[in-house]
This record gives C-alpha cells, sequence and structure tokens, in this order.
DNA sequence: ACGATATCTTGTCAACGACAAGATCTAGGA
DNA sequence: TCCTAGATCTTGTCGTTGACAAGATATCGT
C-alpha cells in the first residue's frame, strides 16, 4: 500500500534497466484505456501486456487498482491546478480553462471526481488538490466578495456542468471547435 | 431451495413462481450496489446471491452487465422525464427538480450520463432519453427564445453541474439540506 | 390436459485481482 | 572492485467473476 511517495524527478534518463519508468507507462496505459472504454473497460494484466511486463509487475507501483486510480487522481488534480493557476484572474478565462481541461484530459478528470475510485486518505492526493481547489478560489475570490459564496458556486456549477455534458457526448457541438471555445458563450452568460 | 431466502418486500403481488419479479428485485439490488459502491464494485453474482438466485439467474433477464445497466438507463431516463414534466414551466423549480432528482437517485443518475456503460443503441433506452430531453426543452423554451441557445445550454450547465458536484461529495452543504434547496440560490444566479 | 415457452439451475471455462515467494537488477559502501 | 541491501520484476497460485451451454421447472395458451 506504500504507493503515495513522491513522484521520481530523475525518471527522464531512465532506460537500461528492467523495463524503464514502468510506473509512468502504467499510467499512461491506464490513460488511453480509460479513454477508450472507461474507467471498469480493462483490468490490470491488460496494462501490464500493453507495457510488456508480467502481469503482477504493477502491483509494485500501485499495490492494487485503488492505488492506481490514486496516482492519476494525484497527476489529475496537480495538472488541474497548475492549468487554473496559469489561466490568470479573468473569471471567465478560468472557466475556459477549466472546461478545456475537462476535455484534454477525459481521463484524468473522470477519475478525479470519482471519490469511490481513490484512496481519499491519501496525503500526496489530499495536497494536489487542496492545490487545485485553492487555484480556484483564488480565481473566484473577486466573484466571491463582490456576488458572494452562490455566485462562485454557480460559476464552479456552470463550468463543472458543461465539462461533464461535453465529455458524456450529451452535448452537440460544432465540429472542428474546442470544448473551451464552445463553452466561453455559454460562461459569459452569467459572467457578463 | 428458491424459498430458503427471506421474502424480499419487492414480491408483493407477483409470488407463486420461481422467484417472483426477478428483474425489478435484481434492478434495485443493483442500485443499492451502485449508490453503495459505484458502478463497479459489485458483480453480478453478488447481486443474484442477495436476491437468493443461482448466479446465472440475471442474465436471462439482462443478458450480461451491460444489458443491466441499459434497462438502469432506460428507466432513469424514464422516471427523469416524469419528473422533469411535473416540475411545470418556471425555469428554477425545474432545475431544483433536475438537482433533487439527481440527489435522490444517484445510481440511475450516475448511469444515464455514462455512455460507456450501456447500450447506446437499444430502441427502449433512446426513446426514454429522447422524452427526458424534450422536457428539459419544453422547459427551457421561453428561455431559448428570449435569451438565445447559449442561454439553455448555460441553464443545464449549471444544473447539471451542481447535481454532479453534491452527488460526487465536492461540495460540502450545510445539514439538513436537500440538493434541490442548497442548489436554488446558486440556481438564482443565473435565472433571477 | 398438454406442449410451447419463459424462467431458473447446474456446470464449465478463461480471465481477473490479489497475494506470496523467488529471481534479477541497481545503487552505494567496504 | 566486490558485495550486500533493497528496489524491481517474474512465476505460481487461489478464490471470484462474466459469459456461455445445457438441463430442469414453472407458467401460459390452446
Amino acid at each position: 500500500m506504500a504507493t503515495s511517495i513522491p513522484p521520481e524527478v530523475d525518471d527522464i534518463g531512465k532506460q537500461g534497466y528492467h523495463h524503464g519508468d514502468l510506473r509512468r507507462v502504467i499510467m499512461n496505459a491506464a490513460v488511453e484505456a480509460i479513454d477508450a472504454s472507461g474507467t471498469g473497460g480493462w483490468s490490470m494484466r491488460e496494462l501490464a501486456r500493453r507495457a510488456g511486463v508480467s502481469h503482477a509487475a504493477p502491483a509494485h507501483h500501485f499495490g492494487d487498482k485503488e492505488g492506481l486510480f490514486t496516482a492519476l487522481a494525484t497527476e489529475g488534480y496537480t495538472r488541474f491546478a497548475e492549468v487554473l493557476a496559469a489561466a490568470g484572474d479573468d473569471l471567465l478565462e478560468l472557466g475556459v480553462a477549466y472546461v478545456d481541461f475537462a476535455a484534454d484530459h477525459r481521463a484524468l478528470f473522470e477519475v478525479m471526481f470519482r471519490p469511490e475510485l481513490f484512496d481519499e486518505t491519501d496525503q500526496c492526493l489530499a495536497a494536489a488538490r487542496q492545490a487545485a481547489w485553492r487555484a480556484l478560489n483564488e480565481g473566484a475570490r473577486g466573484l466571491t466578495e463582490t456576488a458572494g459564496a452562490s455566485a462562485s458556486v454557480a460559476a464552479w456549477s456552470i463550468a463543472h456542468g458543461f465539462a461533464e455534458l461535453w465529455n458524456s457526448g450529451t452535448l452537440t457541438p460544432p465540429p472542428d471547435t474546442t470544448a473551451g471555445e464552445s463553452a466561453r458563450p455559454v460562461l459569459k452568460v452569467l459572467l457578463r
């Protein structure tokens, strides 16, 4: 169960040894598998085969399937926080960035908001999630101060709802349009 | 052999024969299981055991796991359409009804918006979903006409987003409050 | 009453998740 | 350089699962 170790920053070189950076390879394979068939349409052994290792190799890095999802959620929240922080302090652009992240990282986004998949007590995950919420609150602070908490929750809800509807294929958007650009006029209805 | 199990409360009318209305019993058990541990935290055989039937009995009613999810999604869309239609033509109340349905039927709502779980080509499902979308468009028609399609998508997104955030446990609402009542002030920000 | 059909059971198989124990590789100190 | 400790991966195993096939039993139409 000792899966929540800080990431190895010295992975760049890798090579040589047994397989390489198996941890990263398995996580990438999991992202592909989730994109292709959801969180339940694949097996650990399948990821291992795709990576060319034995069926029990991934267990050393993640413990079990929950450990893999915990690692994915942690990475998701970490990158989410970075993207949100980079979006600047304009609330509309924050919303666009929110939706774009969800669409560009469907698998991570899906895992992030499905707590039954991962270990909520994991420290690394909790820290990453905190960072994401902080970035979100930071961007919405102006709205919260001027229009109250409900307005901030409304802004969060509209961005999150559009992202979920988009990713589930419920919306039928114009072709050749990014999720964020499709979301912009919708978000503007609230944030004019 | 089939009677060594405590009587199921769902069996009211039927009785007699092998088990009763097994289809309904399995679907109810599935809803409970999904509420308890998500769409992947249980097995068909577990539902069969809980219903007191053999491990292969459910297959006759649903074919496979995808068939069960298809049945659940169909029931979800059917009841969703009813609830939305009963909410009247006030858009705020429609939003409240949307959120309340999601919270009162977490399992159905979750399956409904996860297309990889069910068979999208199923005719019954398609009809039920059409009915739900019709009820939704009906309720938002006024907004669409006066404020455009983006405004309607915005209203859908805010209700859907609040529902998803609520159900995922991301929001931390005041205790002893229903999802719909918590959503009302948030929806009002858009629909004043 | 009786046969057709729907419903359920038993049996089976490959695949899976999880665990244990052994093999192999890497790193770092003697 | 050698050599040990630990990290990484493999092989082997077990109970469970989803799916299928074939047989048993109850219901229903005629």
